[in-house]
DNA sequence: TATATTAGACAGTGCCAGTATCCAATTGCT
DNA sequence: AGCAATTGGATACTGGCACTGTCTAATATA
């Protein structure tokens, strides 16, 4: 198909598949000529894949972009694919592990849990500046607070791989990683919101 | 104190605070003339709070905005203060509930998990468009998926209010609501990821 | 042949968070 | 009193980002 049909059937305007084309989120399709390119069901199925990235998870072009060339660079192995989509290893450059104020804390949490968490990955100083955050608001939450949390957190993952192992429709796994990781945020999110204005009702009798 | 001091304090630049005045953030400080104001340690603490939203949960201006008058309004009604963090109510404006595709499912999960949920509450929405967005890229994700997610979901809010419960400390409860509800949603997900990584090494033997 | 479509380049738009500049009023210092 | 420094407040500007519009030469279609 022509880039007019994939914009009738994704509902993206031309002019953005052309910006996504010029900015390396979609592959350039099949020239033709030098006025001419087909697209095809791959297309299709990546701009949507891009519109949800973008749209519903608000990530970045920049950040989309990785996400996207890790998941055709590794198709075949799963935990390579996670860990590039969670940012576990350094995709190109060499970052420097995180030697930021509260990696001791975060450090601690992590060996709690048992964990093996890469020094690379971004989530420590996500926890990192949480902890500060809250720490200079003046609460009293430290790394033992988000124990508990890290449980639930732990099931949760439990579930995730869970959901990519027994899958096999028309999606691949290495994007199935993708959506399971990062779509499913805002809704996991938005569960907790609800599951606070429920317990919230119970206790203050709403 | 004056905005130069509140400034060093808070290591926000004066412009920013002159900005966060304007748009309504921050109250005005006690005015001593045409041309001086005094803050206090309230204003301290609200610029880091905003700080926090802003830079940490990347909320907009808008939106932090309305999460601090529901907090300053309502201070003495947990449930209320909740209500309107979590967008449960119209905070103003009369918005219709929802009715967008997709709302069936939603509806389904949570009398499933027997929960009472306001019809405005913009989660709702979110999950809607998840489960829109998944089912247009292909998996076989429904409502049912979520049911095991929106259980622990519903023991981490279990946590939430535990904490909310037991809290005494410098900052006030409304604030502490704030900062469990919103605050804690990048470490939420990041000890997800890490989660993640750990059991996919588990599994694919990293 | 006439009309429409296309790839690709490039400039422009709209939004948003934050900065910079200016002014008149006030303060602290001498 | 006199004068540099600071302030509140208004207004204009910046930079980043995700598009969006315009143009051209080449092609497709009727």
């Amino acid at each position: 198909m022509r880039i007019s049909e994939l914009s009738r059937l994704s509902r993206v305007p031309s002019a953005t598949i052309k910006f996504y084309l010029r900015e390396g989120l979609l592959p350039p399709g099949q020239a033709t000529a030098a006025t001419q390119a087909e697209y095809g069901e791959a297309h299709l199925r990546r701009l949507r894949l891009i519109r949800a990235l973008i749209a519903v998870r608000g990530l970045t072009v920049n950040a989309t972009r990785e996400v996207l060339n890790a998941v055709s660079e590794y198709e075949t192995d799963m935990h390579q694919v996670l860990g590039l989509v969670l940012g576990a290893r350094p995709v190109d450059k060499h970052e420097e592990p995180d030697d930021g104020p509260g990696t001791p804390d975060v450090n601690a949490l992590v060996a709690q849990m048992g964990w093996q968490i890469s020094e690379y990955a971004p989530a420590r100083r996500v926890i990192a500046e949480t902890l500060e955050s809250l720490r200079s608001l003046g609460t009293d939450c430290t790394w033992r607070t988000l124990i508990p949390y890290a449980e639930l957190a732990q099931q949760t993952a439990v579930l995730d791989l869970d959901q990519l192992n027994d899958a096999d429709d028309s999606v691949t796994r290495a994007e199935r990683a993708v959506l399971l990781t990062v779509l499913l945020e805002p809704a996991l999110l938005a569960l907790r919101r609800m599951a606070q204005e429920h317990e919230s009702a119970l206790r203050h009798g709403g």
